[in-house]
Parts: C-alpha cells; structure tokens; sequence
DNA sequence: CCCATCTCAGGTCAACTGACATCC
DNA sequence: CGGATGTCAGTTCACCTGAGATGG
C-alpha cells in the first residue's frame, strides 16, 4: 500500500538541524554586522540592489517573499541613512526605482569583507568537498521551493 | 604568504543560499503549524520539554542562546495556555521544574505529524543519498558552532 | 473603473537591555 | 555577600493586516 517514495523521517529532523546551523551562523554574520550599524537583512537587501540597479521596491518585496509594506519600511530605514536613492521610473511615476550612492556602495563593500570572513569562519573545518556540497544542496533546495511556489525571481 | 587553508569564496555564499533554504523551509513550516496556533520556536520548545522533563527555563535559554527573559515569556504564554506544568525544585525553591501537561504532549504530537509531513513535503525531491548528506552537514556546522562557543549543552 | 505602487497606522512576535526580588 | 533563577518594564526589529492616495 506505501508508495516506494515514502521515506522514513530521521530524528531530530533535517528541518531542525538546518535551522541550528543557519541560526548559529547567521548570528555570528549579525555580531559582525553590528560594527557597522546594519542587520544581516539590511545587508542583504543593500547588496542585492547594487546587483540589480533600477529593482524597485515592489519588485524585491516580491523577490524576498514578504509585503511591500515591510519591503518599503527596510527600504525607507536605508535611504534615510543615505545608502541608495530612488528616482521615479519615467514611463510610470509611481515606480520609484533605486540605486546605491557612493557610501551606499561602500558599506556593502565593507559589508562584503566581513561576510567573507565569516563565510570562513563558520565553515573553513569542512572539507572542499563538504563546502561544495552544502552549497550545491542548500542552493537546490531554495531553487526547488522558489519555483514550486510558482515564483520568478 | 598565503596559508593554504585560505579557500576562495563562492558567490553567492553557501552562508546565503543556507539562509534563503532554511527560510522557504521554515516559511512553511509556520504556516502549517499556525492552523495548531504554535510558531515554529513555540513548537520547538515544548518538544525539547517532552524530551527533557524537568528542564528548567534558565537551562534551556543556555540551550537555545537567548537571554532567560526571552525564554521565559516564550514559556509564559506556553505555561498560560495550559501546555507545560511548573513545579519548584526541592533542593532549590527557585527553580522551576517543566513538564508537559496531557494537553500539552497531545499538541507536540499533533505538531510532530506535521513536520514529519512538512520534511518530506521540502525534501523529498532530494534522493536519499543527498537527503543523509544534508542531515549530517547541518548537523555537523550546528555542534561545530556550538562547541566553539563553548557550550555543552 | 481597475490595478499596481507606495505609504500611513497599528499590531504581533521574538529578540534585546536594565532593574529587581528571591533563594542557596 | 555573591551568584543563579525567575520576573517586570521598556525597546527594537522584522514581519503582518487594513486602509488610503496616486498614477497608468
């Protein structure tokens, strides 16, 4: 009767230990990040713009699956603080599309140097193999959940 | 100069792609979990009571890094809900002793069906292969971290 | 009129710091 | 007294829902 692909769950689960390890090396990124006054989503949020020149606001809600209204308030927090500008689209006024300023992009940079530290730190005992193969599999699973919620991004 | 033990950085980093995995996996998690009126955290605190009668909450705010207070009201509003049992400790009045009541071991089960469908719902596209190499690479950052705080929890 | 974008107001949850009473 | 435990008060951050205003 039990299909084939049914497989036993291992305890604690895979969802558990994964949330351990993102905790604890997400917090060490925060500690880090403190120096410079940003939060690791801020981070994020900062650097992804300076990949992607011209994103808006609802575009990246999108992207980070979450409202545009907690998008616009991280947004807001960044711009205030002179890190990126927004200009409005010239075909639709309402669209305000942004850009990181020059200390914008500079605190990415330092936010860049600190991220690779730590991206060694936390998991420089792993063998070249080990490394590899956290990448790959975390990078197919986010991959494969994106794209079974039917998202583009 | 250089050690050999300096390896490059892959972008994006597996930092990220651990984070963004765990998120899509968590996200649904709590979604399912709110239909039983627990977050993911309440969830996870209750089960670690079944599994450890008579921890007390300043042990398992060392358990989870977070400060006493955050734990406890985390434990308040499990105890106000009726889930857990506290009791003084004999040798020591000050602390109080958990316990999941009936109701309360009755909702981590209810919880454990769900995240036992939820882990085969996030990683069953994985074989089984990759699936025990995830497990025990999470696994394996998670006591590494935790070992180098220090910690014997 | 409808829809997307952005914004304002208000609320929740989980984290924090600081202060404090209590018990050994 | 010192150290650990639990609690109260206040704050922050990242999320949420609901309700506009505005542009195409």
């Amino acid at each position: 009767m039990q299909p084939k692909d049914i497989r036993p769950v291992a305890h604690p689960r895979a969802i558990y230990y994964l949330n351990q390890a993102n905790h604890a090396v997400r917090s060490r990124l925060e500690a880090a990040l403190a120096a410079l006054e940003m939060t690791g989503i801020q981070y994020t949020v900062l650097s992804v713009i300076g990949n992607r020149a011209g994103l808006s606001s609802a575009e990246s809600s999108r992207r980070f699956f979450v409202t545009p209204q907690t998008m616009n308030e991280l947004i807001a927090g960044l711009h205030r603080r002179g890190y990126i500008e927004r200009t409005e689209d010239q075909a639709n006024r309402r669209i305000l599309r942004m850009r990181l300023t020059k200390p914008g992009a500079r605190l990415v940079s330092e936010c860049d140097k600190i991220a690779d530290r730590i991206e060694r730190e936390v998991f420089g005992f792993l063998s070249d193999k080990d490394y590899k193969a956290l990448r790959s599999l975390t990078q197919r699973i986010a991959a494969h959940l994106r794209a079974a919620d039917g998202c583009d991004a």
